[in-house]
DNA sequence: TTCGCAGTCTTGACTTATTCAAGATTATCA
DNA sequence: TGATAATCTTGAATAAGTCAAGACTGCGAA
């Protein structure tokens, strides 16, 4: 609602504005969508949005963490508004398709490197690999 | 070694050319390089080569499994040589610094999802994220 | 309620990383 | 050594994202 995608980016300390209110919805509504399908649900409700306002408002809500933002190997950004938690993600490597995944082992951090190699380390990302049902079912046949 | 590099691409399968051989000893004196570095690095060698012939030989080299291609957020694509193990990687967020880790937990695969919506997962890729001890101590003086 | 301005958006050009395509060259096998 | 399929060079094109300058606007203060 965007009631509600208000109330968020006041209580991120920032301005709400239509591009803002408007690209956070888009993404909400389509989980993992990359930019330039993010650019076109934007506008399906504000038409004259600029491409470079809509970068902009990724950028930042990505930043106020309403957002974030993942970028497998070989694909665009893409971004999503399920932050906080600790999930992960599988990927199709036929067609890209992206799903979420619980983490593995249990709340964050779920993993510890067995050697740091002295870096902080503030999270640990997983990417399972793999094909989707559908996909999996083409190639068999 | 030259010889050693030309074994290995002619027991791939693959023709042994200048350009292959000298891309895959620039990977190998060049851990986690972009591109960009590999290019240059092989221009040292074989000053004549052209970008196109080195993004051709290290699509071809990875996909003989000689390379593994890496691809952090925001980084451009990285090769390495180490391949056939189930390490991962450290990456700096701040100077993009990328170092190996042995896998925390065992042999590949060393994660399986807890819910794989139907997807046949062949790998588990895990990039850990901090700060690298340089940049750490930057950031904290 | 309106006003001012810092923050945001629009416009349009630009950069970077990578791919495409056509013709020239070359590693390998017979 | 020669034929040929694979590979490389050249040059253009594309996709994703960034930069910069000026116009616009949300929101706190008067």
């Amino acid at each position: 609602m965007a009631t509600d995608a208000r109330r968020q980016v006041h209580e991120a300390g920032l301005r709400a504005t239509g591009p803002r209110l408007a690209v956070l919805t888009a993404v909400r509504e389509h989980p993992h969508a990359n930019t330039e399908s993010i650019i076109d649900a934007t506008r399906s409700v504000l038409p004259t949005v600029s491409h470079q306002a809509v970068y902009d408002c990724l950028r930042v809500l990505t930043d106020a963490g309403l957002l974030r933002r993942i970028q497998p190997s070989g694909s665009a950004a893409r971004y999503e508004t399920r932050v906080g938690d600790n999930h992960h993600h599988v990927v199709c490597r036929s067609c890209g398709a992206i799903e979420d995944v619980d983490c593995a082992v249990g709340e964050t951090p779920c993993l510890i490197a067995s050697d740091s190699h002295g870096y902080e380390i503030d999270e640990a990302e997983v990417v399972y690999w793999g094909q989707c049902a559908s996909c999996a079912g083409l190639v068999t046949q």
